[in-house]
DNA sequence: TTTTATTGTGCAAACATTTGCACAATAAAA
DNA sequence: TTTTATTGTGCAAATGTTTGCACAATAAAA
């Protein structure tokens, strides 16, 4: 004979209705092993009766846990980055966790208000890929010596005691010349993006390793530094390496629009590919498929990368008051995907 | 003299400091009237002096009220879907809200998990792109019986009583088309999505619409049904139209991809575009800059329909007590971007 | 001057949950 | 049997904010 109204059904609705007390009920929902065997099924059967489910606010207020995971990057509407908040997101729901979202563009003031703003409370912890403007590291000191578990993605910063998950941008670069090499390439190009960047300086050095380890020489002119990376760019340098007088056979670019770029750039000049030149790229974007021919490339993971750094992060949360997990670099793997732009091995 | 402990500033603290009582302190943060201005300054300045922020949970807990949007797409590593996050996010941080993310994965049964949970408590408000399975709308109404805003994105569905925001698929495919009746093609076909999906119905029927109030005679052989718009299938959809006894004059087609297949095929054949075919495609994808002719399309603004939606979402948030704005279909206008793969119009 | 309206502030309750402590009941050990 | 340990449950406090109501002080009206 209740009054009908709509109100949401409490832990103390539940315990009237049973005649336990409320502390009974918090208790069942949080699996406390004090309770017995008895109770909990009388409780959980008329939860699922009930419909009923935990106010997740006064939750949260009282026991100053929340389950939402802060992801702050660059921006979202970028390929990578959206594979990783998918990764993210596929990882985290699973365990009972909550995504919410921000993107910084880049810009090291709206980075600091964000993580002000992810401080304030509602983060359990955050994962964040740190502004291109980022130099000073205050804001991300302060995170962590409030406590919050902290991860970093896809771009290192060194000197900061927290974990992060990336890829070997040195390796999978190895890799990708060391595939030219094995096909036969004896003059290998190479189109990098900003070499002050971390990631890009990385793959132009893993690049140049290949080279001497396998007995080619480097030299200046086989690089080619852009800006961004852009196709525009890479049209640009492929005609300038294209003009080199003494011919290339071989081009790593640090990207697929660069090589998308410098594949069309030699197919208008007849110079065909692979046969008389291979081309491979990096972060095997949907382009690289769809050009013809399709284009070799380095796949970045970025999803499982994301996967990843929910595990890592969801860890630290709850093992926040236990063992103290050493701070680590995940490498992240990445895969070498042949297709048509260079030639095959000789087996 | 106090306990120097590192526990969080609360509104308390401010009172006993200012000497005035939490009440007062309250109401100046929600910038209440009947404050006078210069408590209103004082307690300001000492919140900026201390850095001093509400603790949004205990906020939340006591007004029953939180400042998070939910936001489910069937995932967000799509473009179209990502773009329209980030528009979500732009918009509703500048307001002061959060975007919480969900993928359905296109799984009817996921989505209704997720607005179960978002029922729950924690959204303001939700946005959403109904996932591809879902056919029946109890979940929905049941958001909506529950009085949480909600806004509809890209997908509609129909006898829903609520806003929706998407594009004109009809029009911009009827722009299309007579984009192509502009520069003289006489013979237009068509290369669909599949068209059971409400949206590739709109674009077919807008392409032959163009094409009656044109004089120009429309005949199923002008039509490839595709599957799932990939590039593949544009690819077959090409080669068998290229085939027609009667010749065509132009593609109108449903994507980007099939559009970009499209473009090569009719190169192998040295079929030259645009002089003796014109192709355009939709979305604006990367992709339609780098393929050769640069491909015509139709821009769908995802970026900016993640706007709208986030702000008329945030609108009834607001309003949620004061009149019932009548729920209404938003179109974003489309943007027609003429390339190199489709004719100048002649003056 | 008295009455009435206005302005600015404080009191205290309420929100739904969690958790330290207490305690009764039962089981195990002495 | 008495003592001690164990198990299962309840009491009540605490969390930080908001808000209806009360009330004092001042201003305006009578």
């Amino acid at each position: 004979m209740k009054k009908s109204d709509s109100r949401r059904l409490t832990i103390k609705d539940l315990a009237k209705e049973l005649n336990l007390s409320s502390s009974t009920i918090s208790r069942v929902l949080s699996n406390n092993p004090r309770i017995s065997e008895a109770t909990k099924k009388l409780v959980n059967d008329k939860v699922k009766e009930l419909g009923f489910s935990l106010d997740p606010i006064a939750s949260s207020f009282r026991s100053k846990k929340t389950k939402s995971i802060g992801v702050v990057a660059p921006r979202i509407d970028v390929d990578f980055h959206s594979k990783v908040i998918s990764g993210i997101e596929d990882y985290a729901s699973e365990l009972g966790y909550q995504i919410t979202i921000f993107q910084s563009k880049d810009s090291y003031i709206k980075e600091k208000e964000i993580l002000k703003l992810l401080e304030t409370s509602l983060a359990a912890g955050i994962i964040i890929c740190p502004s291109l403007e980022t130099q000073k590291v205050d804001h991300l000191k302060k995170v962590i010596k409030s406590n919050i578990p902290l991860v970093l993605y896809d771009r290192p910063i060194e000197n900061l005691d927290t974990n992060i998950v990336c890829i070997n941008d040195y390796q999978a670069s190895y890799d990708a010349t060391k595939h030219l090499i094995n096909t036969g390439c004896k003059r290998i190009a190479h189109i990098s993006g900003n070499l002050n960047v971390n990631i890009f300086n990385k793959r132009f050095e893993g690049y140049k390793a290949a080279l001497v380890d396998n007995d080619l020489e480097f030299e200046d002119a086989l690089l080619y530094q852009t800006h961004n990376l852009s196709y525009q760019e890479g049209l640009v340098a492929a005609e300038k390496l294209s003009k080199l007088k003494n011919p290339i056979d071989g081009i790593v670019c640090a990207n697929d629009y660069t090589a998308s770029a410098a594949v069309q750039l030699f197919k208008k000049l007849n110079i065909s590919i692979p046969e008389n030149i291979s081309i491979i790229g990096f972060s095997n974007y949907p382009i690289s498929t769809i050009i013809e021919p399709n284009i070799s490339t380095i796949d970045d993971n970025a999803y499982y990368m994301g996967n990843i750094a929910a595990k890592i992060l969801i860890q630290q949360i709850e093992d926040k008051f236990q063992k103290k997990i050493d701070h680590q670099e995940i490498l992240v793997k990445t895969d070498l995907i042949i297709r048509d732009s260079t030639k095959k091995v000789k087996k």
